[in-house]
DNA sequence: CAGCGTTATGTTCAGTCGTATATTACGCGA
DNA sequence: TCGCGTAATATACGACTGAACATAACGCTG
């Protein structure tokens, strides 16, 4: 056994294959990491505000990523109410439900894909 | 630059599964799409500026790229030399030649990769 | 009908990124 | 020794992004 893979004789510099991945519409970004979070997070609160509460978005922000996903998509991933009991709130639709596993499923072999690649390169 | 243009070609009715790709370092991104093509051009074109010049880049954003990535290599990618003969220049180490080619190896499988994944999702 | 929390929307502010614009340092050649 | 084109570096400006504020509009409920 000539070498040992976890040598640090080089300073223990190491790199790191990274990258990112998103599905683009008509406007630019129609899916991608953050907006499937965010997803997540209105399906569980059941509103824009309090997903973009839970994980410290500007409310404004969120909404605007709701909207472009709305605007691009075939058929909507949330549905909205203003006003109303609880003044209203927000549900995500069957086809965002269908965004969220598609995109978790392309995510997770991406993620594959960086791990291999970067074992391989030998970084 | 305009990295990710493969032309949709498809009557705009459609999604395209993009990503980017690049390889990070003790001080943030180390190699990228950007950086990669700057190296070609030095090595093209012998010296910073005229690289810069060539991809309109301000030689300013192309110097502290090829500094940044001075740094974060194990051994410089780049040689510079200030003065002399035509003002100086810049040349490509071996060490900048091997990542050249290193990164374009993973970027071509991570296109394909893209490729394949986006017809194997109907978008 | 007043109150509440949410959606909807405008405006302003701060951080980041890259460009543009200087200015200086460098070193060979005429 | 001067000139030339490059590397090296500081400062200012514009574009973009998202946060922070500030209001309306909405519609059920007490």
């Amino acid at each position: 056994m000539a070498e040992n893979t976890t040598d640090a004789a080089d300073g223990g510099q190491s790199y790191r294959l990274r990258g990112r991945l998103w599905i683009e519409g008509q406007e630019g970004t129609f899916l991608g990491y953050g907006r499937i979070v965010l997803l997540e997070r209105i399906r569980e609160h059941g509103s824009i505000s309090a997903a973009a509460r839970s994980m410290n978005m500007s409310y404004r922000h969120a909404w605007k990523l709701v909207d472009s996903m709305n605007r691009q998509s075939r058929s909507p991933v949330v549905r909205k109410s203003a006003g109303g009991r609880g003044g209203g709130g927000a549900r995500v639709t069957e086809a965002g439900a269908q965004a969220i596993e598609a995109f978790w499923a392309v995510y997770r072999d991406f993620k594959a894909f960086l791990r291999e690649r970067e074992r391989r390169m030998g970084l």
